[in-house]
DNA sequence: GTAGAATCTAGAGCCGACTCTAGGTCAAAC
DNA sequence: GTTTGACCTAGAGTCGGCTCTAGATTCTAC
């Protein structure tokens, strides 16, 4: 199994190596680290993937809390699969809202900038700062 | 012309007194608020539509630096329509890439959310009601 | 006219999520 | 054999975006 240094972690993940030992501290790792000569972190190719996973929950907005009480739920092993599924729908639910909004958003966006691309492309016509 | 009071604006718009303070000395609003008797905020609907949108570009990520960006563009008048076509096109990039990244998680999410209900829906055993 | 609610300003405090510093260990390259 | 660079820990600092406090004033209802 491949063994990884934090740094090639970090360059492929994204992350910064302060940030992995960040979401160690916190608690977001599966399972523990495992180290080397003089504690220098090991990490195995799942604890990328994992990363992974952790690091698409914070793009879409999950808090490092909700994360880590996942993370707890899986290293707890079977058993709390109902629990992992309740933490998961919560979240889609929010993710879903998001999109709505931002959906809405853009179309706000997207209104405006024909507004302005008209009056540029045209002619002046005067419907300043309305919604 | 509608003449409301901070707290009425708190109620209509979602945010708080402070906030719509804070909003204001960040320099959000596309003019001035008007001042009553003893300097009380008196907000127009044009102050609240405005409000709305700038509630919506906070929702969909855009920081409040640029907010205010937008908003003294607005405010300096005609003659910048194309600075400000630039600020909304970058934010519907942004909303976009959002937009995708929120797509991957939801796909991640729903993978998982399978697995584990078929997880539970196969094995049917003391996991049924787990508090 | 007085109690209680709403408002004002200036400024402090808080929270989440990093991000960086200081001071140290260690392996390998020159 | 020392210098370089990647790594370690503990803890401090930063930043964005609110959120709250204190102390004063003013509006509203009785």
């Amino acid at each position: 199994m491949s063994a990884l240094s934090i740094g090639q972690v970090a360059e492929r993940t994204g992350l910064s190596v302060h940030t992995l030992r960040f979401y160690e501290r916190e608690g977001l790792l599966a399972q523990p680290v495992r180290r080397g000569t003089a504690g220098h972190r090991i990490y195995s190719e799942g604890d990328v993937d994992w990363l992974g996973v952790c690091i698409r929950l914070r793009a879409s907005g999950m808090p490092l809390t909700d994360i880590r009480r996942y993370t707890e739920l899986v290293r707890a092993g079977q058993g709390n699969e109902v629990e992992r599924l309740e933490v998961l729908r919560d979240h889609r639910e929010r993710v879903l809202a998001q999109m709505h909004e931002l959906n809405e958003c853009l179309k706000l966006i997207t209104h405006k900038v024909a507004v302005y691309e008209g009056r540029l492309g045209l002619r002046d016509d005067f419907t300043d700062c309305a919604p």
